[in-house]
DNA sequence: TATGAATGAGTGTTCATTCAT
DNA sequence: AATGAATGAACACTCATTCAT
């Protein structure tokens, strides 16, 4: 199994490449146990390293979860902003970011699950991936589109919401129209029409058409 | 300090103080450094017995914790349920309960904090709580109140947005306004119009006339 | 092997006995191999205890070293105190002192070792030994029976003469004639006439007496 | 800053100042945290080489410390030795040596703290050290400037006698006039009347004529 | 039921040392 | 000679759990 950090550092030093080793077996014993059961020996182990070699690259535990955490997290983002480069209207933004997130998020479970969990104990990081869905929520306030007040509550609702799809799908539930129903729910909150709001979150769109193959 | 386990079990024998005293240093621990950080000698200490006196009572940790978090769960539910014995539109239910509920799950920070951790991670338990908020949805949408069908991620997502709610209060915010609009944002997202989604939820309210003076 | 500590503790409590057991073996391991290098899992073992149960007597290697440093300096301190109540001439007393200290220190290898390792490395621990010494300086010097003013220095110089003759001896040197010449060399330094030095020197004494054999 | 050994290796080749640069680096570390817990990668990082390059220049850690506390120890003796060619009489260099040692092993901190702490730990350095007051003090013994026989206890209290001197001033201690006191409260050990100890012990002297600037 | 000493596997972390480049 | 990533044994220390009293 080739994790995606490593993917990424195929073409870096050999360094670089047990960095991402390591970050990639962090990441799954992360996912797996949660960060304070994931043993440094465990992470060492399945990057297929010595433990010696953790402490080479990674001053602590902490430090690896932090620095993996981000990764993930501000990789996610940067994914479905790509994504969302031609879309204009505040509504389809808004729809559209949550459904492509949940879709993103759940492609690499334990990319997933290393969001859900970091997301509430690292509040810095909820707040960076946030600004996102912020900007279109402004947007659409500025515009009308929304009938609501954009303050930090409404975002960490919006944010637990996209959090909340995120988990169930990992809890098995099928992704799909599950996204499209969180998104609905979210434009209702946002004062979009019943009927706009449905219209909207159901429209097909392309999911992940970017993401490597290798990843699934 | 006299914990709120303790406080009900007073009339009982010594053996249920025991285990009363037991919990309520538990709810503490858990709620200070989360389960895991937890330590069993610690939380014997902080209730003032031996850590032989611990495995008397409960089996091991996870049995505490799991036992803890029932506990706490079904006593938040059980005191937002007594006090809307008398209100009837599911409206005014749903808001006067997400409420009550952020109010009185701050009261008492422990018991707030161990009931955010463990929702997420002890799915029975989520469950057992949501279906207060079920049957309350499930009326609205039967009398028309709510304009969306009410589905197992619907529940969900009302729960996030409670738990939210509670995780803000106890990062800080004054809770009184906060909670009205966590409950405005919900009668919006289920369909109800912006003016009396705001008009219920601002309502005044009497809160936690029930909880016992020891608990301040 | 049964070691001196323990030997005190035989009446005390189980506890008492283990936590005894641990200082004696920690003595032994410090004296072989200093106390960085002493490992918490071998005085445990030497002990015939878990590791564990190493720490429910002590909060870390360092309060083990400080507690035996100072358990077997002030017990040296008292057996050789003790055996002086009946002398009262300063020379007699401090060159006796000398004598008999260095006697006492070799008496158990391992106890000596710990003295002069710690002698260096715990000031505190060495003003406290030294006070006796200093006692009857000053009183030599009150007395006119020393020709030298009595301060830090000349107590700290007293001491290393001390602990330089209870290093020889440690390292194999016989132990009767060179105390004597240690304290010799003090009370001429002192300002004794070389005369009453020699003689009050090697006058006959008693080592000893009072020492339980199980200790050789 | 630049050290001892770098100093005296200037001239060298590139590869003889990498060593003496570890060297001063070692000298440095062994004196700020003792032998054991001084890393070889803290010694390679101060001496601005990476850690492989260390074993290029030293078998172990071991031959090092060995290497850095002879070169320490040789210096410090050869030092004084030289500031004392034109000294005839037994008791002015015997005094003249100890005040000009403390000195000299004062002066560069580290150096002194290295020379206490292994002059105990090894004692073929103690020797050769010792060897040069061991002349001074026969030459005495021959010339009957001084009363006492020349054994090796005597050498050892005296040297013991030095090293405190050494030590006091290390912790803080001034050392000019203390460094007299040593000499004096030697001379009289030694059997050289009370009044000429004092006499030459506290004549002025040139101290450190010879010492590089850059020591300083 | 209560006690608390004892257990021992397990954790994070350090560090001297090796070795391919 | 120089580099620095990799190694892995060793260490101090923690903690859930057991058990004799």
């Amino acid at each position: 199994m080739q994790g995606v950090f490593e993917e990424r550092a195929r073409k870096g030093r050999k360094s670089d490449r047990t960095r991402a080793r390591l970050m990639d077996a962090a990441a799954d014993a992360f996912a797996r146990h949660g960060i304070e059961a994931a043993s440094v020996n465990a992470i060492a182990q399945a990057a297929e390293v010595s433990n010696g070699t953790f402490y080479n690259h990674f001053r602590d535990k902490d430090e690896i979860a932090t620095v993996v955490a981000y990764g993930i997290a501000r990789e996610l983002a940067r994914r479905v902003d790509d994504s969302m480069r031609d879309l204009d209207d505040a509504a389809e933004r808004t729809s559209y970011g949550t459904r492509q997130f949940i879709a993103v998020a759940t492609r690499v479970p334990s990319w997933g699950r290393v969001f859900i969990r970091s997301v509430w104990s690292l509040p810095e990081l909820r707040r960076e991936v946030a600004s996102f869905a912020r900007a279109d929520l402004e947007r659409g306030a500025r515009d009308g589109v929304f009938k609501v007040e954009v303050d930090d509550l409404l975002v960490d609702l919006f944010t637990s919401m996209v959090v909340m799809g995120v988990s169930r799908v990992l809890e098995g539930e099928s992704q799909a129209d599950l996204a499209s129903q969180v998104a609905e729910h979210q434009l209702r909150m946002l004062g979009v029409s019943a009927a706009r709001a449905k219209r909207v979150s159901h429209a097909p769109i392309q999911l992940l058409a970017d993401v490597p193959d290798s990843l699934a």
